[in-house]
DNA sequence: GTGAAAGCGCTAACAG
DNA sequence: CTGTTAGCGCTTTCAC
């Protein structure tokens, strides 16, 4: 125990303690002989590297603060292996906190970020306030995945949460349903507008929005689900803000005894797993989350490597994967 | 842009550095008139402190490295929040890593904490080697989740296998199956243990064990049913490795044209959200993952504040939870 | 190629 | 209560 410095190492190798340094930052002018001794002495001291005091030294950190909204949520684990695969082709860290839906805790997460000198931070579908994010944008550079948040230094990845919700009312409406209700995504990153893109779409085909609070949780699908079934006359589909929410509203009708989809159609939103198993068999729309990840990392190399200083929005386009859970309507 | 020193908040409140010190590090011993200097300066000047030079200068981080071995699988973002709820309780900063089910990025991820200094780590259900692991835990005390590994400097927090296995087997005997197929989860932590418990319940029911080879995934799941519904005669119950496998099978199953539980019985093992959705109902083993990730962090804390040097298990017991997705044998 | 020297921003004794 | 003084372990000039 105990760890061992880079003077431990230069000691046992016989040479000086910046010729270590040399060998272990890969400096091409070192000769084989000495970077084999020193190489053999950090080994059979067990030696690591101190992260801070290289931090300290240099002035940069090679790591970029990832904050994910919700672990629960199987949408931000496929976010994440972009994001994984983007720092991996950088050679960025990643460093990871949850945010666990709470906007205290968010900001909590993204101050041990700023603490931790991080190059720059992806925020994928914060709850935080725009102010905060814009705060922190001033410090290191920002990309928020999933909402819309502008700022010079600030980029963003998102989906056309307009086009998306068209896709799934044009998908119902052309089914035959008239009374399509949308469960929001409450306080959810990007919640508005893809419930703004629902009003828009409906009146598009010259049917009336009717819409219902929710959040972006399983729970919240239930409640609202619940509510509906106290209603006298029951909508002919539901449009849900995310899988989650469509498969607690899901479950809730069939435990109610409806079917789906022939009493009722229900649409949801992601792609994640949950929608694809086949025992749900969702429709939902797909939002080809790796390669948002992918370019949030891309988008934070350019500010960081190339020095770009204008923002940019990075849009995917979503697309509708038909499943079960729609039909014509009853 | 650039952040501010201590130096730069001292010099704007007009008092020492090492006054700024104190105040940001709530000594008692400060005027509440220079408190408030101090704060207002730093806050005019948005400063945050710098963890590297905090570390380096302090000796300790504060951080424990948590490695999660999979973010698809919702059993993890359980555990996690027992987790967070004791970093939280104890004041520690988690510093979480993704394995992706990969021992060498594991291995990555462990190596990072270590540069990082971490004052411990919580490796839930890793892959990696025993030898792997036993070197680690040479550097700085180790808990391991969901699997046994033996060392001086390794705690560990586990289920009960061989109970929760009889759990299984016991329930699906009573209600008159003989023949129950295991689906183990291959490499993966625990699955070894699940697996003889299986074998051990097995023998005391007088039944012959009969095991498919599989993963943690729900793909692994799909693989495993499909070669079952090959055999010329189907098991009358599956008892799968854990939630997500079941769920692969089930949907296997149903997809095939079976009933469950009316032609053929499926249990799983965690009792995530997954198998509490009504829509599947998976009648699965329940293994209080909250309190495993708080006391995770417990255990790093009696050995990292209160000396503790013997190696202790705590063990979990798990418990069954009856649902849809088991019935009397057809 | 190699070694010496100067900090990076902070904490932690110490004296005052 | 406050200011001074050493470093923490490393990178980075700069001479040799």
């Amino acid at each position: 125990m105990g760890h061992s410095t880079m003077e431990d190492v230069a000691r046992k190798a016989g040479v000086s303690r910046a010729l270590v340094s040399l060998v272990l930052n890969d400096s091409p002018n070192v000769s084989d002989h000495r970077r084999r001794l020193v190489l053999d002495a950090a080994a059979e001291l067990g030696y690591r590297r101190n992260a801070a005091a290289r931090h300290l030294a240099s002035r940069r950190t090679g790591s970029i603060g990832v904050l994910l909204n919700d672990l629960h949520n199987p949408f931000f684990a496929d976010i994440y292996d972009g994001i994984a695969a983007g720092t991996e082709k950088h050679g960025y860290r990643p460093l990871l906190t949850a945010g666990a839906r709470r906007p205290a805790s968010e900001q909590h997460a993204i101050d041990v970020m700023l603490e931790h000198r991080v190059d720059g931070m992806i925020l994928v579908s914060p709850r935080l306030s725009t102010a905060s994010i814009a705060t922190a944008s001033e410090i290191v550079p920002v990309v928020v995945i999933g909402r819309v948040v502008r700022g010079d230094n600030i980029d963003s990845v998102e989906n056309d949460e307009r086009h998306g919700a068209l896709l799934v009312v044009a998908h119902l409406a052309e089914l035959g349903h008239r009374t399509i209700v949308h469960i929001h995504g409450g306080n959810g990153a990007g919640a508005r507008a893809r419930w703004r893109g629902y009003e828009h779409a409906m009146a598009q085909f010259g049917l009336k929005p009717d819409v219902l609070a929710g959040d972006f949780t399983e729970l919240a699908g239930v409640e609202a689900a619940r509510r509906l079934l106290r209603r006298k006359k029951l909508p002919s589909a539901v449009f849900a803000a995310n899988d989650l929410v469509a498969a607690g509203a899901l479950d809730t009708f069939e435990d109610a005894g409806l079917r789906v989809p022939d009493d009722l159609s229900v649409v949801g939103y992601d792609n994640t797993f949950l929608a694809r198993m086949h025992h749900v068999a969702l429709t939902t729309v797909d939002q080809s989350t790796e390669e948002m990840g992918r370019t949030a990392v891309d988008l934070l190399h350019q500010r960081v490597e190339d020095g770009r200083v204008t923002a940019v929005t990075h849009f995917v386009t979503p697309e509708l994967v038909t499943r079960r859970t729609s039909g014509s309507r009853p």
